[in-house]
DNA sequence: TAATTCTTTGAAAGCGCTTTCACAATTGAG
DNA sequence: CTCAATTGTGAAAGCGCTTTCAAAGAATTA
């Protein structure tokens, strides 16, 4: 029903007429009704009978009526926004995620409130604030620097979904992405290549994710009886410039290697970079691995192999568990398992050609 | 003023105590005022004796009060929030201008409500008829595709700012990039590094940027007595897979060329791999240039020569701009000048060595 | 058929704020 | 020293909607 609304609504503006704002009030006095009918129908509060819910319903296709999201807002509860915690809105990886949060949240009838924390407690804290003194009926916070504390305290005022973390607590529900497979399954597929010596340019140690993927790393050299050495273990900070100063360091450092696993895409770009200006080729010389996936990954030269890391269904199943958070439904949504997908930054150790 | 309510609520959350809705009655029972006076204290509507704000500030910093923006919106006039019609949020260039956005509204307050119109009239318009049910102050349209009349008209009901043309409207303020220069540079660069048979990708002819840069290789060419080539000229369509179709097509064509250059950086990255599957190198064989500037521009290997396209800087001028036109001020932003950014994937022709 | 329980519906009271409107209390001019 | 023109302030009426609350009608039971 609602979508009949907004189809009307969506005809009015197309033909061009002037808006009018047409109230509940001029809608049940159009239907010969009273406002609380008008409401409930909308709402689908009580039942009606069908005689004054067809009329009601002309009523507003024929005015072309559209609720006012403010009054709603302020006479009962919902305003039909989800407030979204990014933490770069200009990310590539978090653009995406938005993306599937808008389209998920849409058919609902709720829009996205798009709030960015830019990697830092205090301002997503603010973004919170921010959030919650626009009466949003929800937050969805991707990946923040949030403590856990803060945000079951958060939970208890307004459902909150969030990603990048496992949590448990009530009106909260959290999305984790399997980063220790996805470490694993990177470092496994640059073993079976071949390669035995194997750089890991990590990412921010701040962040569980980073921490997991190098578990995942860890994991796959012990698996395979590679002894793990700290010098070939490089920080990053998830951003372009610290892949490139990451491979700067480890040339330098002159350390022997035949493989990178970067802890994201970003940094592997950087990375490559890097390798390219020391006139070292991908993959002929080096194979290098990213992780995310992202859209540029395909378009990179040579196109990076990496772990795939699902962002616009994860902001989509992000939206839908916290539409079933608002519905009092227990969200049971599973992130997808991560999967390697092997292209050309990757190859044998010492085949010659691809 | 109002940053000073912003922190003291920031002071409240940071302290851990939960969320208690404090209604400006309760500030003006607290402060010993009516109603009224808090609200023009709060809104700068009226002179309120030097006594009654002391208390009245006080108050409201003892209560920890932050003003419920829906009863506000409903109430009198402004929501103190912004829609922005945006492509595609997860395109890298509009991602930045967001971010830009969202920069330039913050310390005056207001949010910004970001919808994405998927390069297609039909769902612009209804993203604007979202954002107007939601009662938005204003609206910034990122390069859509309404047409200029429709801007026009909404543009009667609320001031409007829209980037990527040039239009004229009472209460609109339109802020474009000179798109014709920097196809006018991008393409005389190449010139002058001794190139005379240069392809050009073109973008979507729907898009008048597209088309202003198209003009802008046309007249560079003729400037410098190079016969313009209708077979040098492919249609893209501003993504990566466009960019690689067009070079693919190019080179079955069986055309002679020595430089490229697309009409976005996203078709120069497909274009650069098609470059690369058929095993000709950027830059010894093939120059490319690009146009934006997109960060990933930096990281392309080889980083790729382009015009830079201020998307950050247009994203807050468009911000700004609309807030002097809710202020009832004339807008004056200038968009600044593109700008070549010449990198390794443009050489001069012939030339061996970097 | 009278008494009782369910339904359907309207009247009215807010939600938290802005904004006339009008009333004092000052102030200035005549 | 009176009358008009300013002030600063509070009371009250909404903004457009939701939601009790109670009334009226329909259905059920005895």
């Amino acid at each position: 029903m609602k979508n009949k609304i907004v189809a009307a609504s969506g005809v009015k503006a197309a033909s061009g007429r002037s808006y009018a704002p047409v109230t509940l009030d001029m809608v049940a006095a159009a239907a010969g009704v009273s406002p609380s009918t008008v409401s409930r129908i909308l709402n689908g509060t009580a039942v009606v009978s069908a005689l004054k819910k067809k009329a009601v319903d002309d009523a507003i296709a024929e005015l072309g009526f559209v609720p006012n999201p403010m009054a709603r807002g302020l006479a009962g509860g919902r305003t039909l926004s989800i407030g979204v915690v990014t933490q770069a809105i200009d990310s590539p990886f978090y653009g995406v995620a938005l993306s599937g949060i808008e389209d998920a949240l849409d058919p609902a009838g709720y829009s996205p409130l798009f709030v960015s924390g830019q990697w830092n407690a205090a301002a997503e804290a603010r973004c919170i604030e921010v959030l919650r003194s626009r009466r949003v009926d929800g937050i969805i916070v991707l990946t923040g620097r949030l403590s856990d504390q803060a945000l079951k305290t958060c939970a208890k005022a307004l459902p909150v979904v969030v990603t990048g973390r496992s949590l448990k607590a009530p009106g909260l529900f959290a999305l984790n992405f399997d980063n220790f497979t996805g470490g694993l399954l990177a470092t496994q597929h640059l073993i079976t290549l071949g390669h035995r010596r194997i750089a890991f340019i990590t990412g921010d140690p701040a962040h569980p994710d980073a921490n997991d993927r190098l578990r995942g790393y860890r994991t796959a050299l012990e698996q395979a009886d590679i002894p793990f050495e700290a010098a070939l273990v490089v920080p990053g900070e998830y951003h372009e410039v610290s892949g490139q100063q990451a491979v700067d360091r480890l040339l330098a450092s002159h350390q022997q290697f035949t493989a990178i696993f970067a802890a994201n895409d970003q940094m592997a770009f950087g990375a490559a970079l890097a390798l390219h200006r020391h006139s070292l080729r991908v993959p002929e010389d080096i194979s290098l691995v990213g992780f995310d996936d992202l859209p540029s990954a395909l378009y990179a030269i040579p196109p990076l192999s990496t772990i795939h890391h699902p962002a616009y269904e994860l902001g989509q199943l992000a939206a839908r568990a916290m539409l079933q958070l608002i519905a009092g439904e227990k969200p049971t949504a599973e992130v997808p398992a991560p999967r390697l997908v092997a292209r050309q930054s990757s190859r044998r150790l010492g085949s010659a050609a691809p």
